[in-house]
DNA sequence: GGTGGAGATGAATACGTTTGCAACACGTTT
DNA sequence: AAACGTGTTGCAAACGTATTCATCTCCACC
């Protein structure tokens, strides 16, 4: 009853089999396509017996769009992708896309040809998440008519929609917070400079800390990486002038930082000095950290995402556009609560 | 210089630019295919002044390799499966495959849906992560030809491959590392009982509590899940004869394990009670956790699944092999040193 | 100088589908 | 009865490539 022939049944062997047409079956299988009842139900009835399904390939190539989306990533190893993939690929998947991932390792040569390689697939639109883009390239694409979305990321061309959450907003919000928690000498682990999160967030939080009259006490930079965060933090708190308060640009850095204070230097969190992180994922939650940190609202950046994907996918004249989301403050136990000043 | 038409770039444009035949084109582009000096040379121009690339669909269509690879994965709640998505995807793109992405909720009904999709798609391979499947789907993908290897998991039917740690050993190293530390009232937090390496896991540990003529002193079910796994060793742990030692399933239930003994029921890792997970992700060896586990040699399977899966790409008829790969016991702070029998 | 063979080339076909076009059927209106 | 719309249907032409087959070139060899 089932396919039972290694080679793949086509619509023409439907339609042999139901006595139509090959364009019969097609329209039957085709979204747009009219049929009497009486046809489609043969071809239906053909199509279940062979169990025939259309290929997407052959589609594609006919009507230029192969549902396909291509993901470009750097690295997986801040928690916060894997769930933006998760999600991405789910919501994509209930539109009928799919995603075809792409790792690229952030030097601007490989991700050129990363995208060479995307291009070859005729994706219907492209997905940019942790990694940067020339200008270049971003011309190209747009050249191609294909969609780009930057995810978490900005870039001053006017060509690239992107999806992001208030970092500067974020980043501001934690310096009063912290303040309002009695910190005074107050210091900040930053992120990969290039990243555009980085530079919003510093720039926030400077700002929070100058409404205050205060000015940062230390910097350094953790690179968005758990072993360059901890070499950080191992510097900024070796002197004797220790900060009483820390931001970290991420939460996969802050934890960095947290085990570092706790288990090497043997402070107390939030006793001895404060600590906050940004993007709020799952393991900021766990008793363990505990940590303070600002939600970067996933759902409705993804959400966002596929909606100004898909928006440019169907109207490729459409302007790209440039969500700013709101996030929300969580406050946690790595931090003192607001009016502890002493 | 570049394209600068929003219509696709063909072979014909290039062969005519070039002067040649679009076969020619295609030979030049093609792998196996013959040209002379000149020819290549002539195209080789003429397709870098248009910016052509061969559409990777097209060929698909003709050969019947789409160069994809379908991933099936259920959940990335655990950070094993987003590391091994990140790996596999590198390796196969070297080797000039990509991978597309599959969400499946791990229910059957499900899981059969998303596998039409992935036919659909005509790929060349899938790997099933993280999720099961029915004996009557392995049989369909097995009579499409298209090769199925299952990613740290096995299932009973020999059609398909399956890549995995040597779980019942590792859990038998487990348990005789509990032994050796001075453990005796040893418990067991299951993680979802359907699983292959659930299933493993516990044969191994178990038969080493045998070994030493010890018993399992209570068990629980975490069902891989960080909720749960909290919710079952927070009952494991209630009464007043608790475990000194207990092995979880796997690290990303171990953490959940290891917060609660010590935050909720303020006992001590390792000195109350000690504490093993499985996988050895990175989380494991921060300073918050430290824990001992048992490492899945993660590149090793990568390497087994893109090696099993390309050798039956172009050799149809060779027959699905099975690796388990030897794992490593990492011990740290968590579990005490062995020979502390007091 | 003729023969053979290896290598290069182009015309044509196939892959599996969508879709424009024309033909047709059938019921309704003038 | 003729004209007209409306909805179905099949034919044939695409989409962009790989590949078979026959033809041709060129050179070495006897």
């Amino acid at each position: 009853m089932a396919n039972d022939s290694i080679t793949r049944v086509t619509s023409l062997d439907v339609a042999r089999r139901a006595g139509v047409s090959q364009s019969a079956v097609s329209r039957v299988f085709t979204p747009g396509g009219s049929a009497s009842a009486q046809t489609i139900e043969k071809v239906r009835r053909a199509a279940d017996a062979l169990g025939y399904r259309p290929n997407v390939l052959a589609r594609a190539m006919i009507t230029g769009k192969s549902r396909i989306i291509g993901l470009v990533v750097a690295y997986l190893d801040n928690y916060f992708y894997p769930l933006a993939v998760e999600r991405l690929s789910v919501a994509l998947q209930e539109q009928g896309y799919h995603v075809l991932v792409f790792m690229a390792s952030n030097t601007v040569g490989h991700v050129e040809g990363v995208m060479q390689e995307i291009l070859d697939y005729q994706v219907d639109g492209i997905v940019l998440a942790s990694v940067s883009m020339s200008s270049v390239l971003a011309a190209r694409c747009d050249e191609s008519g294909i969609p780009v979305v930057l995810f978490n990321r900005t870039q001053p061309d006017a060509r690239l929609a992107s999806v992001t959450t208030d970092n500067v907003d974020g980043g501001r919000q934690i310096a009063r917070h912290l303040i309002a928690g009695g910190a005074q000498r107050i210091g900040y682990i930053a992120g990969f400079e290039g990243a555009s999160t980085q530079i919003d967030r510093e720039a926030g939080f400077r700002s929070g800390l100058e409404e205050a009259g205060i000015t940062l006490h230390s910097r350094g930079v953790g690179n968005f990486q758990h072993a360059t965060a901890r070499a950080a933090a191992l510097e900024m708190f070796a002197g004797r002038d220790r900060p009483d308060a820390v931001f970290v640009c991420n939460d996969h850095m802050a934890f960095a930082v947290m085990d570092v204070l706790r288990t090497k230097l043997d402070l107390d969190v939030p006793g001895d000095v404060a600590v906050a992180g940004f993007d709020d994922v799952p393991i900021a939650a766990w008793a363990a950290y505990d940590l303070t940190s600002f939600r970067q609202p996933l759902d409705r950046m993804i959400a966002a995402t596929v909606a100004t994907l898909l928006h440019r996918i169907d109207d490729g004249a459409a302007p790209p556009q440039r969500h700013v989301l709101a996030g929300d403050l969580i406050r946690r136990g790595s931090t003192k609560a607001e009016g502890t000043v002493p």
